[in-house]
DNA sequence: AAATTTAGTTCGTGCCGCCAACTACTGTCA
DNA sequence: TGACAGTAGTTGGCGGCACGAACTAAATTT
């Protein structure tokens, strides 16, 4: 009576409820590195290296002018830095701070393990399948929306 | 070379790609609807009847004064009443107008349907699969904070 | 050289979320 | 009954977040 889930819970309804689930536990282990979500997600997306805020808008898909501030406030708090491009000298990239990229790391592990800890149950054929079955749906936006979420390629 | 997803996705980081996505979605069919992704998860929590205001704090994890903010500016939209309760004179429960179930369902179900269209690629099994994973650690959540996430007992 | 495009910032607006403090009502217990 | 703790919700102040429009400066095109 505790939780009647098992029965008719709808894909969609599920994939829904597991992206409320994530985001919480996103929200959770930002705070408690006294990071916002959003600084979090930024942080996390530079520890595959720097990237410029054109890069980093459409990664994040955010408003050019919305990521202007992201990043400010990130820079005032000592975690990344802007580094002028040497090829572009309109541009700039964001580059982790030695502090950052310690934050980053740790609220990434944290996010890593208490996904892990809910997954616990799953068999391992599940695990399996719940990746693969995922890395589709993953794959089916990026053939939609013709870009690639995370990593991208490198420098630009 | 378009999208080189297939090989090593693990399966916290598949999670966290799948509710950034979702997250998306849920934000591009707001807008569609003139709502910000806030209201419409009230909307679609409302759909299931009226409820209180700390039933709903519970329910988006939100702290008494930011649900204050986000059901006043509902209401000032015409998109959901506050209704006296009639046995317990603080408390008030938050009903939809009629205009307001209307985007909430037009809303749910544009959702639902871009999430449908994600989804169409997987064969019919792996998609019972991922509904069935999905509902375990969903199930290992509500086990672990102890409390259901979307119906809550109606009435309270 | 002029025009266009691209990279990023600034400014103004509104929404969001938190905390601390507050009012008003409910239930309990003496 | 009457004080008193707990609960339901609001208010006010703060900072973060996201957007669009207008802007500067450098690169690219013509």
């Amino acid at each position: 009576m505790v939780a009647t889930e098992a029965p008719g819970l709808s894909l969609t309804e599920a994939l829904v409820r597991l992206a409320h689930l994530v985001e919480q536990v996103y929200g959770e282990v930002s705070r408690e590195h006294d990071l916002t979500p959003q600084q979090a997600q930024l942080l996390c997306l530079l520890v595959g290296g720097p990237i410029g805020m054109t890069g980093l808008t459409r990664a994040l898909h955010l408003e050019k002018s919305s990521l202007t501030g992201l990043v400010d406030r990130a820079e005032k708090r000592g975690l990344v830095a802007r580094v002028r491009d040497a090829r572009d000298r309109r541009a700039c990239l964001i580059e982790l701070t030695p502090e950052g990229a310690g934050i980053a790391v740790r609220a990434h592990d944290g996010v890593a393990a208490r996904l892990e800890m809910l997954a616990a149950g799953l068999p391992a054929g599940h695990r399996d399948l719940l990746a693969a079955a995922v890395g589709e749906i993953l794959a089916a936006d990026t053939a939609r929306t013709g870009r690639a979420w995370g990593r991208l390629e490198p420098g630009r």
